[in-house]
Formats: structure tokens, sequence, C-alpha cells
DNA sequence: CTTAGTTTGTCTATCCAATAAACTAAGTTT
DNA sequence: AAACTTAGTTTATTGGATAGACAAACTAAG
């Protein structure tokens, strides 16, 4: 057990970090107002600000306003010294994006992945491929720069562990893949895989509808139900690296038997699937249609939403009640429906939440609607290239 | 936005509580075994000890063992160099508890609260002159030592915000009792108030069952069910400052109303209440008498404990999916009915709890009884002062 | 246009904690 | 007794942060 001790260059590194992140939030700002915000010394923040100068991340962009005095020297990020590739690996399509180190997307990239019956083994291999040259090809876009691509980000369908392998994934059928070790191999880059939901969680909270909320619990209904955490501006994982598995949350007891050997799973009823089951006999066989017949007014379909809306409030409202968080955000494909959620599904949470929590909880779809997972992929590399920066 | 800066005092800050929870954790050890252990220079160990010793909280105890050299000095910590307070405010009771630095007990005080019909500003006040005399009492037991009494803990049966103001205690039925400042007014010392169930996890985390654990979830089941969360050894608390309010996740999404709104609610289901009000038309009106029949093979006691041992089996799969502990332990009143709610809770947990988690999770049942309130109270008290010292 | 006052950013001497290495102390082994 | 080991202290050095002096560059008032 060596614990990290505290020396000198310790001392550095947390300043440069403040003295960075100061910078990356208030940008252009000068030397002088990072002292005075901080609270280190002028002389101290001069020496660390031309460390970041030297390191490319940081640059003078010539002189601000004065109010009576010499005129500040303004600093800004600079955001091209590195790119990052954040990748969601869907189901039936991989999406990829290239951003600079603010999140500006620099190029986009979306194929269809079409599997058929090439489950397992031959699945897996058809999908790395297709993965591989997607990244490639977005590699290429990236414009020369100091630290050129600084990491990669995978979004994934399914159950990750520590080690950014792919434990399990019902509905690519997966098992036991070792993403990272793959992407890591190949590219010689840091790489980070996490599940689809943390991803989007990410996402929207840096770059969607939760920016700047400190604890947000982001809601993924798409297939199947999955969640992301974000508690204190970072993402929270179980104790052995995963969690937020509420989709099997059981919110009927006695109810329906769940493929995880739970019953009455919140995602029986709340999700895309569910959807889908419940309009078969009225002749539906995918989300799409579905939401067009919800435009043009088809009151069974209505209905079918209802149900749905009043089921996502209900396992909202006990998440509401366990993390008291401050923002709730609904994303992935079932975030289309909003118009014909949001009433219902606003009702059951206020009426089922406790009153305390409620007062601050805000409920929001999704932003970057179908671009989530792929932009919080991208900032995960982003945030990892950070934390290696401040670590040196 | 003032963050805290790194200077010299931070790295001295740093390294004295590395060297400090060393000796908690391992006394008693020599000088040299610490720079080793922590990677700290030897030179560097044997100053902070300096400062230490001089603060009375560490102290030499003669020489150890040689193996081939000059024997070691071995230090140990001076746990009677402060007492703290620890108390257990239920519903009908006063516990309290004068612990040393090292959570030894002292002294012990148990007295009936009777408030009788005087709910509100009576009832109140009488509580709070009885809670005063019994810390009075405890405090007039502290021997004389270097700090003294270091703090004062106290776990209550309601929501707490994080001044320390008793927002709802439902059985008591108070509202907005500003306790922390009723007693720091009165003691003119450091006090800490939290949730009954969040103080139990905290007793049963460092003193019972959940020892040396990093990830666990207490369960305390009285007349409701609290919660209480400790991830990554520190209490967790929601968003703004209270959360674990998993008594009322619903498990039945269309079972009975609960006053907070909610349907179907997991106290509603498997608290003492619950029982008891299954027991009412056999006879029956309180805990024990239920407890005694089971004892004696009643097979329709049997029944209805095994019906509540199912709902908490039901509610705790849901945690273990959501926050993936290495531990549930289950504490309060309901945990004397441990030989007959076991086995079907244990057998519902694994049907119900994705199997991922299951091979980590341990289910355990509190160690310290009805002491885990009050053992945590003190506890926290203690960090508190650790907190302290730390910081300066 | 001068002068006073203000603000920015750098420079210098100093402080302080950690450290390496030398050293003292006190043992064990052969 | 000599050689080796281990514990803990002393000393000189290092590398950050800091206060305060300072130079540079500006505004505003007379």
């Amino acid at each position: 057990m060596t614990t990290p001790t505290g020396d000198q260059a310790l001392i550095k590194r947390i300043n440069t970090a403040i003295v960075l992140e100061s910078i990356l939030r208030n940008a252009p700002l000068s030397r002088a107002q990072i002292s005075e915000q901080s609270g280190l010394n002028k002389a101290t923040v001069s020496s660390l600000v031309q460390d970041l100068i030297d390191g490319s991340l940081v640059r003078e962009i010539g002189t601000g306003q004065s109010s009576g005095g010499r005129k500040p020297v303004m600093l800004d990020f600079v955001s091209s010294s590195g790119y990052a590739i954040g990748i969601d690996l869907g189901v039936n399509y991989i999406r990829g994006v290239l951003a600079d180190l603010r999140g500006n997307v620099v190029a986009e990239r979306t194929s269809s992945l079409r599997l058929g019956d090439a489950g397992g083994e031959a699945g897996v291999s058809i999908a790395v491929d297709q993965l591989c040259g997607c990244i490639e090809s977005l590699m290429t876009e990236a414009p020369a720069s100091a630290y050129g691509i600084v990491g990669i980000g995978v979004g994934v369908p399914g159950l990750v562990d520590d080690g950014g392998t792919l434990l399990l994934a019902p509905n690519l059928k997966w098992r036991d893949v070792p993403l990272q070790r793959i992407l890591t191999d190949k590219f010689s880059l840091p790489v980070t895989i996490d599940n689809e939901a943390n991803m989007g969680a990410l996402g929207e909270q840096k770059y969607g509808a939760g920016r700047s909320i400190g604890n947000i619990i982001y809601v993924s209904v798409g297939i199947g139900i999955g969640t992301g955490l974000i508690l204190n501006k970072s993402l929270y994982k179980g104790a052995s690296g995963f969690s937020g598995e509420m989709g099997h949350l059981s919110v009927e007891a006695h109810g329906k038997s769940c493929t995880c050997g739970n019953r009455g799973c919140w995602e029986m009823y709340a999700s895309e699937q569910a959807l889908l089951e419940q309009a078969s006999p009225l002749g539906f066989d995918d989300l799409e249609s579905l939401l067009a017949a919800a435009g043009e007014g088809r009151a069974d379909v209505l209905e079918l939403f209802a149900g749905i809306g009043e089921y996502l409030g209900i396992g909202i409202a006990n998440i509401v009640n366990v993390f008291n968080p401050d923002a709730v955000v609904i994303g992935n494909r079932m975030s289309q429906a909003r118009p014909w959620l949001e009433d219902v599904l606003r009702r059951t949470v206020v009426q089922r939440a406790l009153g305390f929590h409620l007062r601050k909880v805000q409920l929001l779809f999704a932003e970057l609607g179908e671009r989530s997972t792929m932009m919080g992929a991208a900032e995960m590399a982003i945030e990892g290239f950070f934390a290696r920066v401040k670590a040196t």
C-alpha cells in the first residue's frame, strides 16, 4: 500500500491544474485575473503560465481592455493543440467524431453495421474491422498539432469492466471482448471503453442539456434502459467498476420475468422493446412508424406512449428518491417521443417523488440527440488527456 | 470561487495525515516502518512524528524486536488524548456513549423518552433537555486529556440537511428543528447531526459487521426503512446533502399508497410497521411478542416473517443492482429476526440480483445491534476531530 | 504635455518542506 | 573483537511558493 506522498512536484501539479482549469473555464483572461481568482501569487501564475505556453496548451492572444493601467495580455486555451476521437458503437450502426480539445467537432462519420447472423466471434471481427476503419478515417482528418490524437473513447451497448473489456452485450450477443486491448494494440493510443449510457451522460453533462450541472442522471431509453450517473461532476461507477444497471430495478415486485433473473424490471415496462411489444397487435413494428402515427394523432398509439411515459416516471421517481440529483436527462431513441411523453412523465414524477427532492430536480431531454454517446466518448478521451497533463 | 491552492503547508498536511493514518492502522510500529510503507524519507517521518508527539496524539512505547540491528522505537496512537460523544436519539429512547479516539467505550447511558402527547414544540423542548442531560452526564465521565471532548455526534430518525437541521421526523412529529445550532450554542463543541441510518452505516462499517469493507449499504429496518450508503469508505450523501431515502423506493408500481405521495414504497412491505399490520389480526401488537412466538415455532408467525424476508430481499436486490456494493448490512430492530428472515432473504436476493454483482456481494447482519447508530455517531465526531487535526 | 496614479507582469531574495547522504547509536552474527 | 544490520538524527541541497520591489504600459487630471 504505497500512498502517493506529498512533495513539491505535487504542489506544482495542483497549481498547474488550477491555472489550466481557470483558463479553460474563463478564457480569454489575463495572468492577473488568474492570480486574483485562484489566490495564487502573481509570480507563481506567471511561471506556470509560461510552462503551459511552452507546452503549447496556452497562448497569448493580444492585449485586452485597460481599466486605468497597463493593458493585460490575454491568454487563451489552444484547443487545436490536440484532437480526440469519440465512437458510438451501436447494435446496428457505428458513429464516430473527431473533436478538438474543447469538443468542437472537426469531422464526423456514420455507417450502418449489419452483422446479420454473424454472431459471436465472426460478428466481433467484422465489427472491429469496421470500427478501426472508422477511426483511421477520422485520424486522417486531424490537422497537424502539438499533441496529435490524444485518445480514443468508445461507448458500447453493454457491461464493461474497469479494464475496458466488454463483458456482456446482450443485443450484440457478445461476451468478454477485450476491446480496449484490441484498440490500444492497434493504435498505440490511450483508449477508454465505457457503457453507452455513461458516455451519453458525460456528453449531455458537458455539451448538452446538463451543461454545468453537477449531479445529473442520464436515462438512456433505447431497446433497453441504461443509466449514467454523474455525481459531483464526475462519473460514478459502482464498487467494482460498473453500476447503474437501473434498467433492472424492479418496479413490479411480482411482474413479468426478465432474462436477468429478476421480475418486473423497469425496462420491461418503459423501454422501446416494451413499447414495440404492446404495439405489435396494432400492426406496428418499429419506433419510427409509431412516432409518425402519434404525430397524426392516432388515439390508441398516443395511449401507448402515455403508458410508457407513466412507467418512465415511476422509475425516475425512484431514481430521484435515491440519488436526489439536480437534473434527470432522458436520452437515446425514446427521447424523440418527447411531445407524447413529457406531460404524463412530469406528472408521474411530481406525484411520486418525495417533495423535498422535487424542489430542485429538473426534468430534461437530451439536446445532442443521437450524438450524446459519441460526444461523451470524445469528452472521455479529452479528460484522460488533461488528467495526464496534470499528472506531469 | 477560491480554490484551495497548493503550498508547502498543504504538503505537510498531506504527509502528516499519511503518517497519522499509518500509525492509526498499524500501531504499534516504528518510524522506519512508516518510512518504508509510505515512501516518505526517514528524516521526514522523524520530523512529522515529533510534531505528532508534541501534539499528544502519538507516543513512544518502548523498543521492539531487532532483526539484526538497532532496536526500533515503537510508536502508538494515544487514544486517550480525547473523547467523543455519540448519541442515538430514537423515537422513544435516548442512548449515549462516551468513547475514546479509537472508539473504545468509556461510559454509556440509556434512558427512555416518553413524549406522550407532547407533540411539536413542547416535545422538542422536553427531548432536547433530556438529550442535554445525557450529554452532560457523559461529559463528567471523561478522564482528563489533551483535547478533552472533541465533538458530539447525534443520529436522529428523520431527514437532516447539511446545516444539521432536522427537517422532518415523521415519527417524532418534528419539523425544522435546528438541532446542531442548539447543541453547538449550549456546549461550544463541534456537533454533527445525521440520519440514524447513516450513523448506523458508519458504526457497522467501522466497528461492526462491515469492518474494513469499502462499499457497504446499511439497511436500517425499524418502524420504517432507512439506508446509509458508504461508498469508498466514506458516507455518500446526495446532491443537496441528503439521500438514501430508499425506504421509499417503489417496489410495487401500483401498490399501496404511501404518505410520501408515492405508491408501493418498499417500507410499506418490509418494515416493522408492515409486519405489525399483518400481525394485528393474529392478536400481536409488538415485535417482541412476535419474535417470541416465532421462537416457539408458530407457523402463521413464521409465514409472516418469511413474507417480510422476501420483500426485504426484493428491495435489497434492487439496491445491489444499483450500487453494486461489497456488502449489505441489515440492522436496527428487525435484525433480531435474523433466524427467521435470513434464508428466504438470501434466496430472494440471489434470484433477483444480477449475477455479475452477486459474485462479490456479502449479506450481513448488524453486529452492534441497537448500538450501531450510537457508535456511528461517536465515530462521526472522531472523524471530524481527525479532519481538523489534519487541516492544521 | 506633463504628472500622478493604476494595473500588469517580472525579478529577487527568502522561506519552508522534503530529500539524499553522511553520521551516530545500538543492536546481531560470526 | 570485527563485520554487518538496522534505527533514527543531522546537514546540506533542492525546488517550489511567496512577498515585495520593480519596470513597463496604460489612463486621467491639470
